[in-house]
DNA sequence: CAAAAAAAATAAACTAGTTTAATAAATAAA
DNA sequence: TTTATTTATTAAACTAGTTTATTTTTTTTG
């Protein structure tokens, strides 16, 4: 049978204290641990009552495809972090696709809510997603890319390492081309 | 005593059943009735605790001022809309002020815990507050200043109304002069 | 209601970021 | 390991949005 260990842990940590017999077997039915090739869409426009994914290892991208054609990352969830749209049950307008190979545990949102009333503390997914989009959201309106991208390296240089430039530069909300001249401004400056 | 039938029917509402006495005490004890002039602060960056408000009258703001001294609109909460930091209890970077005179419901952040508890459907605020933040956010990324006019024009006319035009410019990231533009661009197109 | 103050409009010069296209470098595949 | 494919760089012309300053309109207040 498949490694439970992660998931498992993650329940004991926000329920404080360890889980009993039966909270092993409701969480281990829940959760399917799903290995998956890197760039498979797990989730598209489209479709509804959509999983929550809560990664073991790798590395994924929710992302919006525009009226044109064009991507915009919202934000990556790599090893121990949740990625989902909370706006599930109705049609999401969103895409969530493997940047690496991955080892995820997904969720049905009916067995999510479950579980949500037994672990207030897994609200804690959703504040905190609240939270972060917020400061997310600020920065790249009151701040130039440029200052984005340097606050992204400060803060997060290991994504910047694991993420081709595309998907940074679209998760910084400017194109590839101009994330390349901020990167040669900045190598011309280091000298 | 004040009227708390607004917020009292809001949790019936989110209960889906008639409350009970005790119910009934606990909501209004827990809540502040509070009549405020308009162009108020009610939250400052650098408060922690910071209290959720919940609207019966009016209209209110939620902003971030910059490290330029510009002011970015977030939200604004109108007529049984909540507002408040989700952040709480740390130190919030936001800022509340009401735009007309109001009438509202606080509650701190311990006691608004304490019925999240009880009302779970209470977690619908947060989880529509993000799902509307996340739309908002790729509406900002993918799209014009002019279609994210027209796009509030279409959805929340009567916020248009309601709000000066620099309070406009500022929630949809822009300078007040180029919503002027834009504003200017069109009257001579409906001719 | 007149005067003062705040908000909106207009104009012109400017800049951050886009677009298109061509080239170079890195990665994957055969 | 050579070829094909994907990703990143560079350059140049362009545009959406900014800045600063002035004028007009609207709102507030004494």
């Amino acid at each position: 049978m498949a490694d439970y260990s992660i998931i498992l842990s993650y329940f004991e940590h926000i329920k404080g204290e360890p889980l009993n017999t039966e909270e092993l077997a409701e969480i281990s039915t829940y959760f399917k641990r799903e290995t998956i090739k890197r760039k498979t869409l797990l989730m598209k426009a489209g479709d509804s009552n959509t999983r929550h994914y809560y990664v073991e290892k790798g590395l994924l991208r929710l992302f919006i495809i525009d009226q044109n054609g064009k991507e915009f990352n919202i934000l990556f969830a790599r090893e121990k972090q949740w990625i989902g749209d909370l706006g599930t049950p109705s049609e999401t307008p969103y895409f969530i696709e493997t940047v690496e190979n991955s080892v995820v545990f997904s969720i049905s949102e009916d067995n999510f809510n479950i579980l949500y009333k037994r672990y207030l503390k897994l609200s804690n997914y959703i504040r905190k997603s609240y939270v972060f989009l917020q400061k997310r959201f600020v920065s790249i309106l009151s701040k130039t890319a440029e200052e984005n991208y340097d606050e992204l390296l400060e803060d997060h240089p290991e994504l910047i390492e694991r993420l081709p430039q595309y998907h940074i530069s679209s998760y910084l909300g400017v194109t590839p081309v101009f994330l390349s001249k901020i990167r040669a401004k900045k190598s011309k400056k280091d000298k």
